[in-house]
DNA sequence: CGGGACCTTGATTATCTTCAATGCTAGTGG
DNA sequence: CCACTAGCATTGAAGATAATCAAGGTCCCG
């Protein structure tokens, strides 16, 4: 059954169907519906605005290939990556209903990377498609679940702490959507999106990893990165207290 | 109508119904219905645990005075607040399913004042009922964008101006829910709790609070903050360019 | 009066930012 | 093939911001 599949659906529906499958047990039948009901696939190249408004409900937007990012913009030209997102994930800019009436976009989803996108359709709660929309709740919960992961690596970890810990946030969640094997990971940011997305400066972001490097807890080119030692590099994550 | 209200109920559901209400335009019925439907008071001293694990669908648990957060705790003691939850606010621990099947709890949601709290039944979708839900519904979207908000005021503002955009955030939530008025807000926080918000150490904190007293920003004695000027409150929530 | 929780202070150190260059690499047009 | 450019990574120096350490101080309460 594997088999026929074709290439080309293979291709970019992959990293969303073994994700949405990771989260519950699925059928080759939902990977159909999936498949089937997936809208046209947008190419775009990096540093394009995707998602400008609030998204349309029930129709949320996957990302088949590449990555996005939710950003927040401040007048002065600060600007913070709220999340990330990865092939498989849901684009979510956050709304804004402090006003009242008319939904506003809190961030403004950009690609970070050349990226292809499609409109999924969340299934109907029927029983034969249950699974389905299970997964697509836990994926859903996930992404809000991150934020919150976020807000302590922001609020209480130092520099090196957050760079690891981002790191196997987004190796786990690579690796969940088949787009990362055991050992590293692809990793098209640029350092200055990482500092933006880890509320740090462009310079101090370059000699956090120059560190890691010279730990042995990270290698890295050419937009990929490696991970020689994933227990030290977990280690890395929380504060190492040697002497009491 | 209003005066036909026991002044029991008025007291301990009024900041939810006023909640709700700035929401979505509800009417005595829909009050009413919350008012039947608010399970028993549970009442809470100071720092204790109140949500541990997950909590159950469709049971929010919403809190009628004084304050809670959701806390999350580092091996090493540190320790972060993910969310402030003031009277009207809706208790959400935020839930992990990083590996698969059973939900487990981020953060722990504790009292952070003495607080009274009940379960709340959301709405049925029926036609009667369909602002209310519409107003549960937007009262869940905005403590998303909050935690939005957190993200960016984490990750890329200054101490000072974290701590303007607290109040500011602060004093608007409580207001919506009438239990502030214009000038100023209940604050009954420690100097440490906000410091674990912010992620900030006590002592910043403190120097911090200082500096916002010291330049007329702020004002506050027991348990009370007041904004003598919330114009230029306003504008420290953003860097302040001079020339240019 | 003693104790505890909270706020405040000064001194010192660490972490991180800013500024200003300098290299590196890939793409572009001559 | 070679300047030329643009984007990204890297470096050093200087300074701001924030953490840590170690005391005091205040207030309330038993």
């Amino acid at each position: 059954m594997d088999a026929k599949r074709s290439l080309e659906a293979e291709g970019w529906s992959a990293p969303l169907e073994a994700g949405l499958a990771s989260w519950s047990p699925l059928r080759e039948a939902h990977l159909m519906f999936v498949r089937r009901t997936l809208g046209p696939v947008q190419t775009h190249t990096v540093d394009e605005t995707v998602v400008q408004g609030p998204r349309e409900e029930g129709k949320p937007v996957i990302i088949a290939s590449g990555w996005a990012a939710a950003v927040a913009h401040l007048e002065d030209g600060r600007r913070q990556i709220v999340s990330l997102f990865v092939p498989g994930d849901v684009l979510d800019p956050g709304q804004d209903l402090q006003n009242g009436v008319e939904p506003q976009a809190l961030t403004t989803v950009r690609t970070m990377d050349a990226a292809t996108l499609a409109a999924a359709l969340d299934a109907e709660p029927n029983a034969a498609l249950r699974p389905l929309s299970q997964a697509w709740a836990s994926a859903r919960r996930d992404a809000q679940c991150r934020l919150v992961r976020h807000v302590v690596r922001l609020g209480r970890l130092s520099a090196h702490e957050r760079t690891a810990d981002l790191f196997l946030e987004l190796h786990r969640r690579l690796r969940r959507a088949g787009v990362a094997d055991e050992r590293g990971m692809p990793l098209p940011l640029t350092q200055e999106m990482m500092a933006d997305h880890l509320g740090l400066s462009v310079v101090h972001m370059n000699r956090t990893l120059q560190q890691l490097r010279r730990d042995g807890l990270i290698a890295n080119r050419a937009g990929h990165v490696v991970f020689p030692d994933i227990a030290r590099l977990s280690a890395a994550t929380r504060r190492t207290e040697s002497a009491g």
